[in-house]
DNA sequence: TCTTTAAATCGAAAAATTCCGATCTACATA
DNA sequence: TATGTAGATCGGAATTTTTCGATTTAAAGA
């Protein structure tokens, strides 16, 4: 979680990651047959099943997208719940608008 | 000049390339040694001497941001002139503030 | 304790990106 | 016409990214 305007530019660069910021924006609509509560987070094998991609090259892109700051991990028990991480998203959308 | 946003990320997952925006904020700033008007865009040549990189890489660099519809370019005589495309620069960050 | 399940990590292959020097094209000028 | 300059394009090397299957780690349940 480093909030670097490369790394998360970087971490945007690919469409996959896009798709999965953009998937969380609205959880009910996309993940709405996940067993534990939305409110937790999205489990990370939602991901899978959605985007088709191999259990490890999901969770590589997860951990690309928390790295950058843009996501948001909370563990619980055997699974991790991911969440977008709001502020940051947020003051990077800001610092995009008032430097590019 | 596509204006696809996976394309534009893409081109912006690069330093230099966003500097090269970013330099062309305030062209009297950065380039204010250009023997040409800076009315009629930044030339080519200018970004060579800035960041350090070789001619033939500094052209891709411009071309990638040129095909992502971020720069505009104006050729007169045997020089290129770049400038902004603020308009496809302001539509994507709405686009992307309002999607990401 | 043994088995199952979820997710991270490892190792390696494939693909994409970055970069350079050399070449080619176009224009300008002597 | 020959020379010089600017910039695009080509070919290839080096690096980075993407992806997968296999393994490891950790927790859950039988």
């Amino acid at each position: 979680m480093t909030t670097d305007k490369t790394e998360i530019l970087k971490a945007l660069a690919h469409p996959v990651r896009v798709s999965f910021l953009e998937w969380m924006r609205t959880p009910e609509e996309h993940f709405c047959n996940q067993a534990h509560p939305l409110e937790m987070g999205i489990c990370a094998n939602q991901f899978e099943k959605k985007c088709g991609l191999s259990q490890s090259t999901v969770s590589a892109h997860l951990a690309t997208l928390e790295k950058a700051g843009l996501l948001k991990t909370n563990r619980v028990g055997q699974w991790a719940f991911y969440s977008r991480d709001e502020e940051n998203i947020a003051s990077f959308l800001n610092e995009l608008k008032s430097t590019l």
